[in-house]
DNA sequence: CATACTGGTATACTTGGTGATACTGGTTAC
DNA sequence: GTAACCAGTATCACCAAGTATACCAGTATG
């Protein structure tokens, strides 16, 4: 039995290739929920108080029209917003995060603090 | 003046709207970096030990030896990875893992952290 | 000898995420 | 009255990301 496959198996046995398996998976999961360039971008600015469209539009750079309102539709469907209509004069459409939505706060914090660290070091490198 | 246009210039004028760009920006440039659905896997791959080729691939489900030799490359060209051949008989090439990737550690935990409540919370209201 | 492994490359194909642009019907500011 | 705002929808089209499959030369296993 070659060396790399005894390993194989002792890992296997004492479940190490398991948790690292489950961990992929997870990760996977998560990687596809949180699919394509603006689902993050999205739910900081709703977590950050935006609640209008335009308003939501205007604090990501580089979405559009579009992107915004499919992705709001979707993420409406997958309970991840909430949409409401209030019956005042002009008709004013209000989006807000539900609980789950929060649930993303902890790995957009990290993923903003590692951008900022990145540019940091850019900036730090170019001198 | 319209009162949403008064908040808008009272949030400029003390710094909020312009925290909230820059966090954004890093948001946003952090999603790009990690771009695709391939990267944080790999990178959890390699700072989970694997460092062979084939290894690595069988450690991700679902990516095909194509992907996987092009995010190799492209990170190896971004210092997110070396890459080693070692002189033995018969050759054998390595990928490790440089500190610049290490720095991905906590979004992936986050990330994996995420996932597996995901899961649970499915399973939950299965039942 | 056959089979399966290693570290990949080559080719052909598809698809959906995204961009660009325009439009609607109503409201409000100047 | 006209220009700009609101909350979107519609349409077209692109192309990078991804899939599928086969292939290579070499090595080890039984």
């Amino acid at each position: 039995m070659k060396e790399e496959k005894r390993t194989a198996l002792i890992e296997e046995v004492l479940g190490t290739t398991r948790n690292q398996q489950q961990e992929v998976q997870a990760l996977q999961d998560t990687i596809y929920v949180l699919g394509g360039k603006w689902r993050l971008p999205i739910i900081n600015s709703l977590c950050n108080g935006n609640k209008r469209f335009r308003e939501i539009e205007r604090s990501i750079p580089g979405i559009t029209t579009r992107m915004l309102s499919r992705e709001l539709k979707d993420m409406e469907a997958n309970q991840l917003i909430k949409r409401t209509v209030i019956d005042s004069f002009p008709v004013v459409v209000e989006y807000t995060p539900t609980d789950y939505c929060h649930s993303f706060g902890d790995i957009i914090l990290e993923m903003i603090k590692w951008g900022k660290d990145h540019r940091a070091r850019l900036k730090l490198s170019k001198r």
